[in-house]
Formats: C-alpha cells, structure tokens, sequence
DNA sequence: GGTTTTCTTAAGATTTATCTTAAGACTTTT
DNA sequence: AAAAGTCTTAAGATAAATCTTAAGAAAACC
C-alpha cells in the first residue's frame, strides 16, 4: 500500500505546478503541489519525499534558500526547474545539493525521463521504467515505441504529433490553449502562428481516425483550445 | 566482469515483482525486473542467469511456455511463484523442469529461505548454456565473442558498436533517443554532442550493410532516435 | 617509444520534418 | 444571417536533423 511514491513540487505558477503533478501522476508516482516556499517548509518537515521539483524563482521565501534547507535536513533527491539559464546559476544549485537542472520552458517527456533516472540512481533499481504506456479509452501512446496504437492498430507518429498527444494525455481534463501547446511542445515562450498548430492538429487526427473512424480523440474548445475528447 | 549472482524475476505484478526484488536485494543478489514473457525471453536470451523467478500467469507468452524454453534450453534453476494452487499444475511445472514451487500469497522469509536453498544445490553445477547469442531477422549478436553475425560474416565490432547494437538488440520495437543512448552507452547523465552518436551509427551501419548490403538494420526515427528496423 | 585501434570533432552534403501560405469549406456564436 | 473562429488541403520554402567523410586526439597495445 505506502511503497507510493511521494513526490512534492514547489511551483508557484499554478498552470505549471498542474502540469508537472499530472506528468508524475502519469509515470505512477503521487504528486503534491506546493505553490510557496513556506507552504513547502510545511511539507517538508511534516513526512519524508522521495523526491522534490522545486521552482529556483518563488515568491517570499526564495527557492535556494529552500535548497539549502532540503540538503542541510535530508537526502532527498531535489530537481530543479527554472527559467534561469545561466551556466553559473546551474552550478551553484548543483553544487547546493541539486541533482538535476532543468530549464524552462521543459518538455515534460525529459521531465518524465529525468525523474524516472533520478528516482533509479537513488533507489539503485533497475533500469525499467515503471510505465511506458499511456491509456486513454482505447488510444494507448507507447512512450518506448514512440506509436500511437488505436484498435490495436500501430500509428506512426511524426515527432512534433507525438509531443502534442503526449501532452493532451498527460492531462486528461485539460484544456490546452494554442500558448501552452507552443510553450510545451515547441519550448518557445514567443507564440508562432496559430495555423501552426492547426494543421499538426489536422494531422494528428487524421492519423488517428484512419485508424478508428468512429472514435474522435481530440476535442476543440471553441475559442480556448483542445482537449482529450473523454 | 563480476561474481554476482544474477536472479531474474518474471512477474507482471509491479508491486510484487519490485517486493521480490528487495528480497533478493536483501539476500545479498542482484535482482532483474521482467515484467512479460517476451521481455523475459529477451534477457533469457541475453546473458546468463544464476537463477530465475517466474510467475505461471503471465499476460501474452505464458509462464508455462518460458518454463519450458528456459529447461530445453539450459539447466537454470527456476522456482515458480503461482496462485495456482493446484496439486496437478504444480506436478506439471515441477515436471516440466522446475525446481520448486510457491504458492502466492507467499511468505518473504519463506522465499528468501528457498532461493538460498535452490542456489546452494546448484552451485556447483555449471550452468550448460543459456544461448549466448541475440537474434533480430538475420542478425545476430554474440554476447561472448562480442561479434555481430550477419549472413554468416562474422563482424567485428568496437566496444561503443556491441554497445550500441546490444541496446538496439535488447528492445527490438523501442525508439531509443540520443539522451538514452548517452545514458545506456556512455553513462552520462548530461547530453554529448549529438554528432559522436550519428558518427557511430553511421560506422555500425557500414559495418553491417557491407556484410549484407541488402538490408538495412537500424533505422532512422527522425527527430525521436533510432531503432532496429523490424 | 612507436604502432595500431578507437574515439571525437568538424565541415559540407543531404535528407526530412516542419513551417508558411492561402483559399474554400465548415462550425459555432451573436 | 452574418461574423468569427476553425478545419482541411496542398504546394513551395525553410529550417533542422542527420549522414558522411576525413583528419586529429586519445587510448590501448606491442
């Protein structure tokens, strides 16, 4: 039963912190969210982690000094996610006691994979990951193959369709706005032409009723964005 | 390359393949996680094995049809963990060249006990062969002369080249991206330069196609890694 | 110490995915 | 019904990833 995997994640952009929660659940780990540092100090002291994502810019208490703190009290592995890309910010949180360094905008499949050999390299496991496929209804995206499998029919995916349904899965409910597509999957904080992302969606679908014409995967929200039809 | 003693565990189960692996830990060997049958036929495949744990009910290749490659194949000790509590399925399975058998639910101690028994009894007998060799189509690698053998030629590679292939080899259907492959055969967390990869892909593949020009082995996903053309 | 093998780096050539554009069709909202 | 947002197509342009080659550096071997 307790052999979970407690993860917390110190963020405060809360857009961000669901993100990251859903990306962990999704690797079948238990994600708690803290949205300030002294929310986290909370945490931090109340249970043992087996793991913290922790924002370097937060408000009030600041995200170093959190670090300090985490390896002065514990060994509890801490991976860093900011938007700091200074090669020397990077050092000093290493040399704080970090053992990752993550920089934003990420992509939540080197998230994913980080946390996976961070969490491996602690607990000395073997070298499997602990899932390598996500379901959703009868579309299963297997991260090892990289296809898209839909009525037992493997789709071959094109890299960029593959980070936008990995992302629409990660994240069942979510609605995901042309901005968080262009920030997750394309890592860039400026937003390209919308068209862009029309097609690749035009695309992607057509991939995938090819393969089930009965079956609509991918909703659109008029006005806001797209969604895992559910 | 080391005297450990090497205890694959064939179980679909997470939560008990990862409490047999603590067991095993604790008893001082060193566990592998198979979690199906063609997983575990991999590695059965691949190198030797001090002794195997297998679970009976297995999703695709069952455990009865592993059981009996592994017994035609070599003179690895299994034990079988099973729900199956019938006298009749046990008989079988110890027929079929199993070496013990247990019943789940199964008491830790109890299976520490008899893995440290069926490995005494073994001990000193050495083990006739598990096949040395991995295949994919007309590929095959050898894992004790390290040479790849392809129609017949035998190959001979450089270490990062087995290495490569070995990997490639070990996941046939996986895309393996550049961070794997830095992982996996250089031990590096942070990412190289992308080009050492492409330079040695490129001089394993001239290896192979001038052996068989024909055939094309690994296969460029683009912008994802690479992965055995199957 | 010299020779051979293997690894890495760099630069140019090539291939492929991706982007852009645009126009007409469709859907939803007002 | 009109307007705004979105979908689909396709073709050409662009950017990015990859391949290949060769040469120098490093390591291993004799």
């Amino acid at each position: 039963m307790n052999d979970s995997v407690n993860i917390l994640i110190i963020e405060d952009e809360e857009d961000i912190n669901h993100l990251l929660c859903n990306i962990i659940r999704t690797n079948g780990y238990t994600p708690k969210p803290a949205y300030s540092g002294t929310e986290a100090i909370i945490y931090i002291e109340s249970q043992k982690w087996d793991m913290v994502l922790l924002d370097l810019m937060l408000p009030g208490l600041s995200g170093e000094e959190i670090l300090k703190k985490i390896s002065k009290e514990s060994s509890v592995p801490v991976i860093i996610i900011s938007a700091k890309l200074e090669t020397q910010t990077k050092i000093d949180a290493l040399r704080a006691g970090a053992d990752d360094y993550i920089t934003k905008p990420f992509d939540i499949e080197e998230v994913s994979a980080r946390i996976d050999s961070c969490l491996r390299r602690y607990r000395h496991m073997p070298d499997v990951s602990i899932t390598n496929q996500i379901h959703h209804k009868d579309l299963v995206l297997d991260t090892d193959t990289k296809m898209a499998i839909v009525n037992g029919n493997e789709l071959n995916l094109t890299a960029r369709e593959y980070k936008i349904l990995f992302l629409l899965m990660s994240s069942p409910k979510k609605v995901f706005t042309k901005a968080n597509l262009f920030e997750s999957v394309w890592h860039e904080d400026f937003y390209g032409d919308d068209n862009t992302i029309n097609v690749h969606m035009s695309n992607l679908r057509s991939k995938l009723s090819k393969a089930n014409p009965n079956e609509a995967y991918i909703e659109t929200i008029w006005g806001m964005g797209y969604r895992l039809k559910s």
